[in-house]
DNA sequence: CGCCTCATTGAACTCCGTCAAACCGTGTGG
DNA sequence: CCACACGGTTTGACGGAGTTCAATGAGGCG
């Protein structure tokens, strides 16, 4: 039998950004379907950079975490997915994986094949424009992350952190204010290029200043401006 | 009369990352053309981020950089832009620029409307595949660098940051041992993550143990191999 | 309870940023 | 032609933010 935990929630398909692909307009012979089937563990890996691709991802239930390789320093978090996110867009055209998704818990994560995604978006320009405004969107997004993650200081970095999952997880329609961060210190750290000793430090800062309410990985943001402000130097 | 300095080199269009969506297959009535007119100055835009965007560029003579605002900082170097790389991607459905683009010298930018891209993606499915490859590639090169450079030591960023434009500057055709940085250190300080000082100063280090020659702005790469080894700690 | 992993806290170190001065290359004007 | 000015670059000395090393504390699960 399976013993596998179950995943707590699942996303109304309404708010994902891949609904597009998902909804075909009318059923077409040959056509591969959508699987929801996927179903993962805890460091469960749904697919590893330099294997060849052959589908999209759409994250239903859970967190994950996008890994690339970095020479000579291991494989780094570069992006944690919440529910309603895609995932594998930077492969959609090389066929090839250039990172690796791995869960931070019990998931569960609908596939697109590729061949799908051609179809659609061949047959219906609205899917393909659908298609490149999250190809687009996702590189924007990366490209401040970018910038802020080498020119923010730690605090800032752990301040930005919270707020951005805060509002990602308010946007699938959850309260935003309070949440939970399913990973590791140690991960929480790598994702922003940090060491889990500063990370952990400077969640106590937080808490004592009463920002944001810490207990073990129950986080409550208390007081968002304060955050977003976040000096460069946390000393006061 | 146009006291503007003429750009040294042109690239061939046919190394370009936008050709396909240059030569179209035969004209449509209404469809805009290309427009390979767009000349910069040093430090004149090309785009600013914010702004509606109706167009996506590739780079025919000279260098660019694309910056991103980050909040609370000002604007940050995200990429340099090469003779033959496309920019203005990420806005290509949004139709807003999520970047700026400043030349670094005299250049040469051919203009592609954004009608123009859409149409031909939407008559041409190989045009829509190039469209998503170099989307996806674009947003893989992103991911490794954000990873690289949150994770890599200041000696390796500066020897990666040298590999990678000699690589890049190789694929446009030319010798890639030997070329010329056309942007001031402070630009290369702020892709990097760093400052003036220490870019200064590992310039000066590589120099030291002859991995490069060095001569204000024209670089050589005298040891590829040592530079990609190099250590997290540039002292030996 | 006992064991293990993860998280927190403390102390010492170090890489890199900050401040400051000297050094160039180039253009300008006398 | 040289003197001068000016922006960019290099080099030096110092300090601090964040890492590293180390020990303690707190959950989770057999």
């Amino acid at each position: 039998m399976d013993a596998r935990a179950k995943p707590q929630r699942l996303t109304a398909c309404s708010g994902c950004a891949m609904a597009p692909l998902c909804e075909a307009a009318e059923p077409q012979p040959g056509l591969p379907a959508v699987s929801c089937r996927v179903r993962l563990e805890r460091s469960e890996r749904l697919f590893t950079a330099g294997e060849p691709q052959d589908a999209i991802y759409a994250v239903r239930a859970g967190f994950l975490k996008a890994t690339v390789p970095v020479p000579g320093s291991g494989e780094h978090i570069v992006r944690f997915l919440l529910p309603g996110e895609v995932v594998g867009l930077e492969g959609i055209e090389a066929k090839r994986h250039a990172t690796s998704a791995i869960a931070l818990e019990a998931c569960e994560v609908c596939e697109v094949p590729l061949r799908r995604a051609q179809f659609l978006s061949d047959a219906y320009p609205a899917v393909a424009v659908h298609l490149r405004r999250l190809l687009g969107n996702q590189l924007a997004r990366t490209q401040s992350q970018l910038a802020a993650l080498t020119h923010l200081s730690a605090p800032q970095r752990v301040a930005a952190f919270l707020l951005d999952v805060a509002l990602r997880w308010e946007d699938r329609g959850y309260a935003g204010r309070a949440f939970r961060l399913p990973m590791e210190r140690r991960e929480i750290a790598d994702g922003l290029g940090l060491t889990i000793e500063t990370v952990s430090r400077l969640l106590a800062d937080f808490r004592a200043r009463g920002w944001v309410a810490v207990r073990g990985r129950e986080v409550e943001i208390l007081d968002a401006e304060s955050l977003a402000n976040c000096p460069r130097v946390a000393k006061a």
